[in-house]
DNA sequence: AAATTCCACGAAGTTAAACTTCAAGTTCTT
DNA sequence: AAGAACTTGAAGTTTAACTTCGTGGAATTT
């Protein structure tokens, strides 16, 4: 029972990697830092509402995706 | 097409509604203020991901349903 | 009709969460 | 081995999240 932010995390990974798209590359296109984007992934960080928005744009997936664990431990 | 924030509000005013809360009752137990509430379900502000949980353990549902939008008017 | 409940709305402020930079270190891939 | 991708910590800045206060409106209820 990981915390909410730490499975977000995990889910954005995920997502970003069957993208196939780098950290950094992520980071550009949503216009935050790589090191905030790694921090989010580890749930060390969480993102704003509009960095949300732009995250599910960026991986054209909708946003409830971020938050659907059916598949989780 | 209206912004996510304002879906966002819509929905959670439903669920509140569908608990047969006030928008009082939800900030307490939340443990924000009532026009706080009463902004995010206008679509005027948005909550912070902690709140975000929050709002979804009071009323006890799944983050992914406040994105969930499939039956929209 | 007046009192109560619930909510809208604006203005103006505060706080904390979101986000940054830099620097050094690690793990993965080729 | 070398480069690319990522981690991690510390210490800072910015802005979105959130507050308070005051007024007012609409719908009950007494």
């Amino acid at each position: 029972m990981s915390s909410l932010r730490a499975k977000f995390g995990k889910q954005l990974r995920r997502i970003r990697k069957r993208r196939d798209l780098t950290q950094e590359q992520l980071a550009e296109i949503v216009d935050v830092s790589p090191e905030f984007i790694s921090n989010v992934e580890r749930g060390i960080n969480a993102p704003s509402f509009e960095t949300l928005e732009k995250l599910a744009e960026a991986l054209r997936v909708a946003i409830k995706d971020f938050f659907d664990y059916d598949h989780e431990t």
